[in-house]
DNA sequence: TGTGTTCTATTTGTCGACAAGAAAAATACA
DNA sequence: TGTATTTTTCTTGTCGACAAATAGAACACA
């Protein structure tokens, strides 16, 4: 088993243990540092943790709740699977709350969420000029995220926010190996996107978050295509 | 505090602590036999069920992630709140879980799924003959819950399973004290929905469950505003 | 060698106890 | 009497230990 480092375990308070380890194991399955399928021991993890089992185990019930890890009854919990033969309908939901957010945006938002916004679609340009990969990721499920805020509908954003954890796995799992780069035209779409949105132009908002959701799954798909499913049995 | 009867505790087996404080703690929110900002208390729910605080906990861990419970750190854990201000969030949300769900089933449902939601029909046929208004509330859920699963799409499934538990909610906080009925109309669609599927009329199923979604937000408003906030401070 | 059974080992689910935090009560002081 | 401070009480967060359940090893038997 990998012999994660912690970095520095100080004094922790109380009441935090569990929102460390959830977070910090989240990151973790999210970064894909613990592989699809891996298991998960909570032994192990009370021991590197410095703490008893018991905020451990709240910490998982947590993160099962979101869907990231799967409990067998009475025997082992492991990071859940990507399900890759039900792609589409992880891709229907994809597209559909694209649109739902970036419309609710422009018909809700407030002023004080557009520099939020602004930020995050910056920090995503300055990852596709740095070709950094893994900040793309990031910096474009922030964006999105940014955005669904302001749509001020909780029940779209949390479903949004999952789906875009999922999208983070996904899409690292296929550019470990190969180094593709999101185009610069995502960055022009979402310069469009605050636009709209900006505007209150409800529909074009719906029309441009469709559009760019099509190209993302698009884009993608053909990566599946051209990377066959060699790395599925990971 | 409320004595609530638990009927009979037998010996129950490993593992199965957990489930049945969730499954009977989410029963009892969503019936509204926990009234929305009442305390939960851990030691008194350990006496209840003869268990120790640990499964419990996790039960309530559980349903906080369900958004049913809210647990101020280190202080008291409650029933969550209804939030009577942003019911227009919801609405949009249910309205549009309704379209896709019914929508999804018209396209992806197998013969063996239209079985049990005719049944669902037939039980919800069945209470508003009975004017039985819990069980309108419930079987109606159960109906549409059913065209979900039967669309396949566990994203969409799960956030409209979450919107019809809250609905579950507000309906009976409205029903409880006014004994309105839902129109026999509402079987009828029901009935239309079940053959747009059936004829996998995308089209048309996308629109029955947008008209259906509509007229029961139209209702439930038409409660509203007859109704008053009385029962808010509840 | 192959199959079914018992035993062992590991991991999980549950328990009772303790200690930290926060609210409420009690006290001191003006 | 009203306000600030200490004390008490009550609830939660965490711990270490034990017991049940399962998988795998060891074994018996054909």
């Amino acid at each position: 088993m990998p012999d994660i480092d912690n970095g520095s375990l100080p004094e922790r308070k109380r009441g935090s243990g569990v929102k460390m380890v959830y977070d910090l194991l989240r990151d973790e399955i999210l970064d894909l540092k613990l592989a699809p399928g891996s298991p998960i021991d909570e032994v192990q993890l009370a021991e590197r943790f410095k703490m008893s089992r018991t905020p451990i185990r709240e910490a998982l019930v947590r993160l099962a709740g979101d869907g990231l890890i799967e409990t067998l009854p009475n025997r082992s919990t492991m990071v859940s699977n990507i399900d890759f033969l039900n792609l589409s309908t992880f891709f229907d939901a994809l597209v559909l709350m694209y649109r739902v957010t970036t419309r609710l945006a422009a018909q809700n938002h407030r002023l004080e969420d557009l520099p939020s916004i602004r930020r995050f679609h910056e920090d995503y340009a300055a990852a596709i000029e740095a070709r950094d990969t893994l900040a793309m990721i990031a910096t474009n499920a922030a964006f999105h995220a940014a955005i669904a805020e302001a749509g001020r509908n909780p029940y779209f954003t949390g479903l949004f926010r999952r789906l875009l954890d999922e999208g983070r796995r996904i899409l690292r799992l296929y550019y470990q190996s190969y180094d593709e780069h999101f185009p610069q035209q995502f960055v022009d779409e979402h310069a469009e996107m605050i636009a709209a949105i900006e505007a209150r132009d409800v529909d074009e908002a719906d029309r441009l978050g469709k559009v760019h959701a099509e190209q993302i799954v698009a884009q993608v798909q053909k990566l599946f295509s051209r990377n066959g499913k060699l790395d599925i049995a990971l």
